[in-house]
DNA sequence: CACTGGATCAACCGATCGGTTGACCGGCGC
DNA sequence: GCGCCGGTCAACCGATCGGTTGATCCAGTG
């Protein structure tokens, strides 16, 4: 029997998720929690009673207290650390790759099938680790065909275009030049391929290249 | 017996909602659908074999195909509709504005408790309304803070806004000029108290008008 | 019926932005 | 050492945007 702890903010999917994997005979559900703190609060309780969790599902979004990715990197830095499988709604890159980072020894995406859940869990559970196809593709394609990347520099000025600031207010706050700010605003079109500010920050914000405005 | 449809792109909720949903004695999840076009197959399947469905319950977000919004339209517009209980995972004005304009008879947040989506199933049932009570609160805001509310097709612009377009380009897609999408602007920059589109849409992101950029 | 407010359009002008060209400097790798 | 790249700055020009004034139409409301 693998045990299980299920952690996701929203009710109805931890109910989904603990009827899916209930149907699978090699599965137990023994904990759930709503956000971080109460997940590790989890696996230390059922630690002491001698029956740890085997494996952690988790989600990356999760509205009020520590993000998925936090609270993975905080599982993970325990002494006896079960291994955790990201399962969440959004395949971006800088989530997958921040998942990664954090220790997550899988990452699925919440439209797959059970059978695929399924085989995740059981690879997690063997210390395996079990990309979702869609996820793996992704990161083939990137790594053959890698998306320039916004230099530190470029991604601090996103960042405030997206406050919503003009060029010359952009330029104090980053102690440069106005046309310092315009040359590297004609790199960041250019390498997001878009043509002016209000679609780099759209283009921006879905590579989660920064997070949404304000 | 309270008979309903679940309209969801992931397995994991819809096997959470079933769950749950089961959990209630007058409720009788009979049918599941994926989109749009399915649901309204499933309605019309049901009503011929006279086990007509007395609810639809409704993701607005769907990865393919016809989303939620549209999918309630085309169901509001059957001879026999169903009432539609929109279950969704955002709250900003833009989606609760669409669905209430769709026919929708309610409108929840999937990490409601069981016994508010309970009461909200069977009062769209009934026939009646229900509002999760984050949105009736922001819509009773609206209502008694009638300054800063951006109209309809205020909000509608502020979207396209959201994703990068010209002026020329928005006016193409709102079928208007580019002068009264300009007069729009300005209109809006007013209410939002900023006074430029990079700002408004920071602004209109950070007061829930709108779902963040792309 | 007059009034208000939302939506539509036009013309105009100054400010800002988009895009180019060209330049200088400092670090990194071959 | 030389080339490449990221970061910095300047000048210029056309396009777009911000803001104003003024106007018409229509749907509610008092």
């Amino acid at each position: 029997m693998i045990r299980i702890l299920l952690v996701d903010d929203h009710p109805v999917v931890r109910a989904g998720l603990r009827a899916m994997l209930g149907g699978f005979e090699e599965f137990d559900v023994v904990a759930e929690a709503a956000e971080g703190a109460g997940a590790i609060r989890e696996i230390e309780r059922l630690a002491t009673l001698g029956e740890p969790v085997d494996v952690v599902l988790m989600d990356l979004q999760m509205g009020a207290g520590m993000d998925g990715v936090g609270a993975t990197r905080r599982i993970r830095a325990m002494p006896t650390a079960p291994p955790v499988l990201i399962l969440t709604t959004y395949d971006t890159d800088a989530d997958i790759l921040a998942a990664v980072e954090a220790g997550a020894s899988g990452y699925m995406l919440k439209d797959a099938p059970p059978e695929q859940i399924r085989a995740a869990v059981q690879a997690a559970a063997a210390g395996e680790t079990a990309l979702a196809p869609e996820v793996a593709a992704r990161l083939m394609g990137r790594i053959r065909n890698p998306a320039p990347a916004l230099s530190a520099r470029e991604i601090e000025l996103v960042e405030l275009l997206a406050t919503g600031l003009a060029n010359k207010a952009i330029a104090k706050k980053m102690f440069i030049s106005e046309a310092t700010v315009k040359t590297h605003l004609v790199h960041i079109y250019d390498k997001l391929g878009v043509d002016n500010r209000t679609a780099a920050i759209a283009a921006a914000t879905a590579r989660r290249i920064i997070r949404g405005p304000a």
